[in-house]
RNA sequence: GGUGAUGUAGCUCAGUCGGUUAGAGCAUCGGAUUCAUAAUCCGGGGGUCGGUGGUUCAAGUCCACUCAUCACCA
């Protein structure tokens, strides 16, 4: 039976940088929904940015941009960082749009129908200088407690203490440094405390919660026992200025940010359902037989199995089949720190040339559909990946491949072998229901260690019949050509059950195995007789500690700039010729038409050898997508040659070529140092993820 | 402070309804092997299951208390 599936992870706030602690939802939520279509399901998958509130507010007006400007760019920042991670929204909006307004004011104006709001005045801080009111966290002063200097308006960071804003000593704006002051306003407000409300959201968090009981014990320490009526109402508004959508009938009042977040995953499939042709109702209508799932932070279970689901009931849509949540991200056993370099962006892991497979692979093999944190233990990222995909996975078609290649001209037995095959290989392609009951139940760990057996069942395979003893006889061939034959077919079926996970290798060794993409399926059958593979070309590098290494020191640097303009007013662009800090003057100016004689290109270095008898010269096979082209680099000092391998920098494709001791170069790859000396190294320059090989640069 | 979660080998984690001598992978040590990017295979060592007390014929598992870590307290 074909499913009708929606789902959709946490929209991420368009005020920051995705990184490795974002990272692990949407990669959970891009694995679930990749195996549901490898399944044969319809399952689309979609998300946003979340575009409003006074963070981006102000956080625009201080880099001089207006709200539109700044989420537009963080937009396309976001969407290159997921795309670098394989994550593939069928559909990545705003909610900043006109669906999501849409479907804003229509809940808002079902919910007011049905009586559910409704309006009090409160008492707020308010910045006389910037006439605005505050959140908590643009409060500031001391703590009443001890006294220290400059605590948020929530809770003190010195001494753990949590209080409200006002009692905060000498408090003031983060915003102006002004004194504020009380001031009263009207707020609008979504009646949780009703007794509808009350009386479905006990059963309706229940079902929302069915798969984790952790979520569901919490839930109900929320909602208190029945009757005790913990749940107050929630304040839905905010006052100009504040960038969002302002409320109908009530000028001056604005949707909280926290309402149209959610709304936004109406929004976003709306507008995908126009680009694709489907029907919207089908699957948030009240009777919508489809699937609906939201993955979330365990921080976020509040909104998603209480709020939200109040809403869409009130307002005559159908609520969430299941929200799945999930824990907080550690590394190295604690919480992401910029000072020890382990708050690592998504960016920075792909310009450092990470494979992102290792991270997709890493954070599967801890994800077991339960809300507990996950550790990223660099250390053990470094081994597992090394040893379970390159050791064991790959391995398996490296050690067949040479044979099938070498011997048989790259095809496999004529005959049929599926008989052969259960009688070596029990179980392997059994295995394929049970695994995909783990992916089913996001269990993606217990999955992986149920792959990673076969694995080691085939490699056992292989040492009992030995290949390379079997070669050394003519009249072993047959015997030698099916014991191949069956590894080749056996790391198939490992490619499908790791392809979720591991799209861009599952590519590459569909396009080695010679086959069509490959859905969960295929497992019920081999490949045919005589089937003709690739050439193996090796599929996965190795992570090289050192990596780790760099991509830590990386992000530990990374501390001073962001912290530094906070304080101190950003320097004035120095004029052109001025003094560069390392690069010494500026040579002369320069029209663009000299410029664009330099033809620069993406390239990817395909291949990297030690010079025999140069210092300095590391020999490049640079990949320009219609030609290879073979450069000396004097970067020997900086880099060893195996990590270049597969990573992308720029090169100056036009350059005349040059003969060499060692042979002719042609052109020249750029790379970034003190031409005075003062400070050493030598960057290789690297394009952000998203760019190809033979891509210009200008 | 209240509530909840977690704590098992050096590391990362399994451990079902309480039931044989507590398991796996990695790391480590010894051996084998050379097809595969030093990958693979066989074997060994390594544990007071955070601690204390209790229930039970039997406790990693259930109960109480306690320590540590984390989260939530809207």
């Amino acid at each position: 039976m074909t499913r009708k599936i929606l789902v959709t992870s946490a929209l991420p706030y368009a005020n920051g940088a995705i990184h490795l602690g974002h990272l692990v939802e949407y990669i959970q939520t891009d694995i679930w929904t990749r195996f549901q279509k490898m399944r044969g399901h319809e399952c689309w998958f979609v998300c946003a940015d979340d575009t409003h509130g006074t963070p981006i507010m102000l956080r625009a007006e201080k880099e001089g941009l207006t709200p539109e400007q700044l989420i537009a760019r963080v937009h396309a920042e976001h969407s290159r960082d997921f795309a670098g991670f394989h994550v593939a929204f069928d559909n990545y909006h705003t909610t900043h749009s006109a669906e999501t307004r849409h479907y804003a004011e229509d809940i808002y104006g079902k919910l007011k129908a049905a009586g559910l709001i409704e309006v009090r005045s409160i008492e707020q801080h308010y910045d006389p200088v910037k006439e605005m009111f505050l959140p908590d966290r643009f409060i500031k002063g001391e703590c009443p407690k001890c006294g220290a200097k400059d605590q948020y308006g929530d809770a003190c960071e010195s001494c753990g203490a949590a209080y409200a804003p006002t009692e905060l000593k000498n408090p003031y704006s983060a915003v102006s440094g002004a004194q504020p002051v009380l001031k009263s306003s009207d707020h609008y407000f979504f009646k949780l405390s009703d007794p509808r409300c009350q009386e479905f959201l006990r059963r309706a968090t229940r079902e929302v919660c069915k798969e984790q009981p952790e979520a569901i014990n919490k839930l109900q320490e929320w909602l208190g026992e029945p009757g005790e009526n913990k749940l107050t109402d929630w304040d839905i508004s905010r006052d100009a200025p504040y960038f969002g959508f302002e409320i109908p009938g009530a000028p001056g009042k604005f949707f909280y940010v926290w309402l149209d977040a959610p709304i936004g995953y109406m929004g976003s499939f709306k507008n995908f359902c126009a680009k694709k042709g489907l029907d919207f109702d089908e699957f948030w209508g009240r009777d919508s037989q489809a699937e609906l799932y939201h993955f979330i932070g365990k921080d976020i279970l509040y909104f998603h199995a209480l709020f939200w689901p109040a809403e869409l009931e009130h307002a005559g849509y159908r609520i969430p089949t299941s929200v799945f949540a999930h824990g907080f991200l550690t590394v190295d056993g604690a919480k992401m720190s910029k000072s020890r370099g382990t708050f690592i962006t998504a960016e920075s892991y792909l310009a450092q040339g990470l494979n992102p497979e290792w991270l997709r692979y890493y954070f599967a093999a801890k994800l077991n559909g339960s809300m507990e944190d996950i550790d990223l233990n660099l250390d053990d990222f470094t081994q597992r990946v090394n040893s379970d995909l390159v050791g064991k996975y790959i391995n398996i078609a490296s050690r067949a491949a040479g044979f099938i290649t070498k011997r048989f001209g790259g095809q496999l037995l004529h005959g049929h072998l599926a008989e052969r095959f259960q009688a070596d290989l029990p179980g392997i392609s059994e295995a394929a229901e049970e695994i995909a009951g783990h992916y089913e139940a996001r269990d993606f760990a217990r999955a992986l260690r149920r792959v990673m057996g076969l694995a080691d069942q085939i490699n056992q395979y292989v040492d009992k019949n030995q290949p390379w003893v079997l070669a050394k006889s003519e009249e072993n061939a047959e015997q030698l050509h099916a014991v191949c034959s069956v590894l080749i077919n056996a790391f198939r079926l490992l490619t499908i059950y790791l392809k979720p996970v591991l799209p861009k290798l599952a590519q590459r060794a569909e396009e080695f195995l010679n086959v069509a993409p490959l859905h969960w399926g295929d497992a019920g059958h081999l490949l045919p007789p005589a089937h003709l593979i690739n050439g193996y070309e090796h599929l996965m590098q190795r992570i090289d500690p050192k990596q780790i290494e760099a991509l830590v020191a990386a992000n530990r640097e990374s501390l001073e700039p962001t912290v530094a303009p906070a304080v101190t007013p950003p320097p004035q662009p120095s004029p052109a010729g001025g003094e560069g800090k390392v690069g010494g003057a500026f040579a002369p100016v320069i029209g663009m038409d000299d410029f664009s004689k330099v033809d620069l290109r993406v390239a990817r270095i395909a291949d990297a050898q030690h010079v025999e008898g140069a210092d300095k010269l590391i020999r490049l096979t640079l990949d320009l997508g219609t030609e290879t082209r073979n450069v000396f680099a004097g970067i020997k000092t900086a880099y060893d040659p195996a990590q270049l391998v597969g990573r992308l920098t720029v090169m100056v494709a036009n350059l005349a070529p040059r003969k060499m001791k060692f042979g002719m170069s042609e052109g020249m790859v750029l790379a970034a140092s003190d031409a005075e000396g003062k400070s050493p190294g030598l960057f290789l320059l690297s394009p952000d993820s998203g760019a190809t090989p033979g891509m210009k640069v200008k």
